[in-house]
DNA sequence: CCATTTTTTGACTCATCATTCAATAAACAA
DNA sequence: TTGTTTATTGAATGATGAGTCAAAAAATGG
């Protein structure tokens, strides 16, 4: 491994272009705002990350390790109570929310924006969800066994539909900015848990 | 009103140009792409509808109008049984997902690639999400007067919670085509009406 | 210090973007 | 039929799109 050495960290790259995916979308973003936002000359980027395409979906990676691994997952998989985990998550999504910049969230607008006639990129976002219910899944599954929820409740079901509830929220959230609103569905989402 | 008049149908013309709006996004669509599919010149579409954003605007409209309108809001204020309303839109959720061409909901898809400076086209898309809401509640509040859920449910945040997971899922479900999937969520969102 | 390898810089490709201009065509009012 | 008004056609506009080429710069191994 000789030569010159990258004069820049990877994961600081990813970041600044993720901010630039998250708030523009992947065709509304242009090459010219990955290089000023990244501070990267255009072959940087191509050398480093191979094309839009693929930097995008490294930024999709990046964002999942960084956003949805720490704040979600792993709050779900936390030791303890599964239910106190899940309704931590659940109340989250009214902080999350109030987040002067919130933009939803980045898997969920590219799985609205990408062309479903790209199944690489369908798939890669399809596993982000998918791990995402496992989590729900786990966490459900724990709090049944250890009594917190009822024996009845289909936490397969209720792991999917927590999913879907925050996927819906993070899009209707970016047009419909009312506080009132996230907490009518936090509160629907909790009541969930009793069915 | 003289002079030449218009050689085709200002709806027909929306139609064709909502197909590919819904298809491949606002950012995504370019105005060639629009002449070819409703096999207008451009000066026509700029004379009948302004630029791409105001004929976006008028797509989002007539949306509204063939879509949202008759296949849910008039079905939540149909006569008879509010509750039973309420399910078969529900119901409906598993048809319209297992179209072959399904590309989610254009409310929502717009909703998550708008930009968040852009207060006009917020606006416009909140008013249809606040008409959605708006039905789920009249249908809910109808029911609830009947008998037919419970007195203690809250309408308004079902209201708002069945609103999300329709958008939640018309996201979710163009990466995860699995009827499953759907099925589970169609379950849960019945479910929340014996609360 | 030299040779090698890789990164970086910046200009350049060609295609497509949204929008507009100028000219022709078609209809109606008189 | 003539004048007026609008619609249509097709070619331009300049800007920006993604991606590439070639040379310069910087680092390492020997």
């Amino acid at each position: 491994m000789q030569g010159r050495p990258r004069g820049f960290d990877s994961d600081q790259v990813l970041d600044a272009a993720m901010a630039v995916f998250w708030k523009k979308g992947y065709a509304g973003t242009g090459l010219s705002e990955l290089e000023t936002a990244t501070k990267l000359g255009r072959q940087s980027l191509y050398g480093a990350f191979g094309d839009k395409r693929a930097l995008f979906a490294s930024v999709v990676d990046r964002y999942f390790d960084v956003v949805l691994r720490p704040f979600i997952i792993d709050v779900l998989d936390a030791p303890g109570s599964g239910r106190a985990n899940v309704e931590r998550v659940i109340r989250d999504w009214e902080v999350a929310a109030s987040a002067p910049d919130f933009n939803g969230c980045l898997v969920g607008n590219s799985s609205s924006e990408v062309n479903l006639h790209d199944p690489e990129m369908i798939d890669m976002l399809k596993r982000k969800l998918d791990l995402l219910e496992a989590a729900f899944h786990r966490a459900l599954k724990r709090a049944q066994e250890a009594g917190e929820v009822k024996a009845t409740l289909n936490v397969r079901s209720t792991a999917r539909s927590l999913l879907v509830t925050a996927q819906g929220l993070s899009i209707v959230y970016r047009v419909n900015r009312d506080r009132a609103f996230v907490r009518a569905i936090v509160r629907d989402a909790l009541a969930r848990l009793d069915d």
